[in-house]
DNA sequence: GTCTATATCCAGATAGAC
DNA sequence: GTCTATCTGGATATAGAC
């Protein structure tokens, strides 16, 4: 008895699973508006009701996906404030880890894609902008402590550390959009070019 | 009668550049897939069906505004190269045109977001796909060969002439589309953030 | 040129059978 | 848990009057 409530469990899991896989893919691609829920459960093989027995809608699917998007940057953003490097080092390792993921790693640049998508648009659920509204600001304020700190010590430009941590940030979203274009081919700049723009000489 | 006529004609022509420019804002907005038809009558205080007068769908406005964009942007690529100007010296105006260009000419930024959500997309009409794939390779290309010319006359860092061009036209579009979400709050970064990319000490 | 119907279609969502 | 069938709504597009 417990047993098939156990396997139940683990195939309910799996379910939600595969359906958030496969609407970050599609919502990273076409944008939430354009996904059709078939576009999700065909992809998956599964009838298009059976999406309603997990989500109530493919908005509720966005939102769990965008919450889920923040957790990662964000979680990353503490992460790296809390390890024991200089500033310079943080920036340095950040943009390499950054670069490396978009290159490799499919779903980081999907992650990256669907938060620039839903920052730029109005056309997604009130709750996705609520979280927007209340996670969007840590990432650069995050590095914004960063190049300021950099700057005490010597190491990083003396321009307004806002400003850095917004071109830090925009460019990065830059080359995120572009990779997810063209996927296979996107080869990553190398990391000394951008890490120029903040560290001093 | 000759009056007449072109008196039709000239409403003629401003309704259509109303309904370009009003679509123009809400795709940046809001995205092509998620903008009604609606939508764009009723910013302009017009009927639904008028619009079909003017246009045959949506994605042939949408599809109309990708052509101006491109002639923009490949139109302004080649106007500067072929000024008198060293490489470093076309590259720094570049930046500092493109970045008071975002931060003033609310259009300018919106074909901006507009080429980079079509590039991004999948959902959008074919003959979109077919004018960007014709087209959007140019501002890479026009950028890469000012690069490459920069480094042989040594103004320029020895990083692979592509790649900087990746990275400057990533960076302007990751601060356009920050623009467009941030609207008037937007402050551009001092420019020479970003040249320090390129140039060399 | 513009508006008000109206027709059509398709995606979202529900209900009930297995 | 999954499917098929169905309902519903909203958006596109057309037709015809002014």
């Amino acid at each position: 008895m417990a047993r098939n409530k156990d396997l139940n469990q683990k195939i309910k899991d799996e379910r939600r699973e595969q359906i958030l896989s496969q609407a970050l893919m599609l919502y990273a691609k076409k944008g939430l508006s354009a996904t059709k829920i078939t576009d999700i459960s065909s992809a998956l093989g599964i009838s298009q009701g059976l999406i309603y027995h997990y989500y109530k809608s493919k908005e509720e699917i966005f939102v769990e996906l965008i919450g889920i998007a923040f957790d990662r940057i964000n979680g990353a953003c503490r992460w790296l404030e809390s390890q024991p490097l200089s500033p310079k080092e943080k920036i340095e390792f950040a943009i390499r880890e950054l670069l490396k993921l978009l290159e490799q790693d499919e779903n980081a640049a999907r992650y990256h894609l669907l938060i620039a998508q839903a920052t730029a648009t109005e056309a997604i659920p009130d709750e996705a902008k609520d979280i927007i509204k209340k996670e969007n600001t840590f990432p650069y304020e995050a590095i914004a402590r960063i190049m300021a700190e950099g700057q005490k010590d010597g190491s990083i430009k003396e321009y307004d550390a806002k400003e850095l941590a917004l071109v830090f940030w925009t460019s990065i979203n830059g080359l995120a959009i572009y990779k997810a274009v063209h996927g296979e081919k996107f080869k990553a700049p190398a990391a000394n070019i951008l890490t120029s723009m903040f560290f001093k000489e």
